[in-house]
DNA sequence: CAGCGTGTTTGACTCGGCGTCAAACTTTTT
DNA sequence: AAAAAGTTTGACGCCGAGTCAAACACGCTG
């Protein structure tokens, strides 16, 4: 008995993690509102009675997606934070990975948005809620070690709390994320690349927060190519 | 006939703000997907079909509910950008009606994150959509002009474009909205006050783009103080 | 004021999609 | 081989967005 049930459990993964695939490609194709269970169960080749055996909702799906992507966020966030060099320049190597994520990810941020709904955390399952909370906490953490390290060193000013500063840095992510990704506002502001407005942005911030070495009196040329061939050597997107 | 004809307009208008009001109070309540247009006919005391004589589709309804808090938004700031003071006090005059804002509608960036999905433009009217391309390009522009005099008369340095300024700004905001809506990421930042991030956020982007006189060269207390009284007499939040 | 015509409002109905669960099917045990 | 336990299915119930034929209101005319 024991012997069958951990491959059926391997099967079970197997199976869900295909079900989350094409959720996936689904909900980037139609969004949130059009994603289809139905549509989705043909594409997996499962009855719709197997996918609820999987996610207790439609809502629980759609966080299932949101949760992996987020899963390879802090993957990469853990990766980048690991770079050797004084803090900023580790926090540099973490806004790549923000570049590296979103463009791989372009879907993860309208989910996120969705998320944000009270109604619809109120409709997924606690073990999700739970994962998703999980990996948002391994993101932060990454970041906010090195903003700790930074006030440790001298590098922020101690007047500064380490959480402060990696909630701008998450804010001001989020905020090019939103605003990038509406058409009206990029033309207005007659912008075209997201990626850079990105980078721009968090040195803005880093440089406000008074991070050294300020971006005037420091030639980050070098720590860029460093952590592109250190960290993310199969990257072909850069900049 | 044409007599009758004005009145019917007015009354259509009376009619169309207070479905609009009572959506935005339903979507408050219960989010947009538990949003019930049958319910919302209750309210109202208007039939569904006569809902529909007003909006296209339920997105075209909440289109509306966002767009009228965007005017209002828009309306603060063309206000706070007559402060009388040198570039850095206007736009903090406009800080402080973003603050004024969030204060008024905790529910327009709910109902503006919705707005993301493609699958929810492609389902409003197209004067509806034009009316909240207008809102927005007020904002933006109120904004926009004061960048542009800051550039012109020195306070920021030439090297920035008015437009990356202004999106900056746009995306600071933003993303702190997101960011503080997130009882999980408040909870790791351990952070109750989500305007006194704003503002400690929104001096973090003008410091980086060195936009003069920065924080730590100038008292601000007395202008905040001019701010509250000449645009804001009635506000009672304030900080 | 009755009767007709135009314009307005209604709510019963359709239809699509989420979520369920009894029945069909598969695997394991006896 | 047959029964029991476990797994998968898809037809169905139900809810809610959007429709439209019918009811209603209003004004006009003789």
């Amino acid at each position: 008995m024991s012997v069958t049930a951990a491959r059926k459990e391997r099967e079970r993964m197997v199976r869900e993690e295909l079900m989350i695939d094409h959720a996936r490609r689904l909900l980037l194709k139609h969004g949130y509102q059009n994603l289809n269970l139905d549509e989705l169960a043909g594409a997996v080749e499962y009855s719709k009675g197997t996918i609820y055996l999987h996610f207790s909702t439609k809502e629980d799906l759609a966080l299932a997606v949101s949760t992996r992507a987020l899963r390879e966020r802090a993957d990469l966030f853990e990766r980048a934070s690991g770079f050797q060099g004084r803090s900023r320049e580790r926090m540099r190597a973490i806004g790549f990975a923000c570049a590296q994520f979103a463009v791989h990810h372009r879907d993860y941020f309208n989910v996120e948005m969705m998320l944000k709904s009270v109604s619809f955390w109120e409709k997924a399952s606690e073990d999700r809620k739970r994962n998703h909370s999980h990996q948002a906490s391994r993101c932060f953490e990454a970041v906010n070690r090195i903003a700790l390290d930074a006030i440790k060193c001298g590098d922020l000013p101690r007047t500064h709390r380490a959480e402060q500063v990696t909630l701008a840095l998450i804010a001001i992510t989020m905020g090019t994320h939103c605003a990038t990704s509406q058409p009206d506002l990029m033309h207005l502001a007659r912008i075209s690349d997201p990626i850079s407005v990105m980078r721009f942005n968090q040195d803005l911030v880093c440089d406000g927060l008074g991070w050294k070495p300020v971006l005037a009196r420091f030639d980050y040329a070098a720590t860029d190519r460093r952590i592109r061939a250190e960290i993310f050597p199969a990257a072909s997107w850069l900049v």
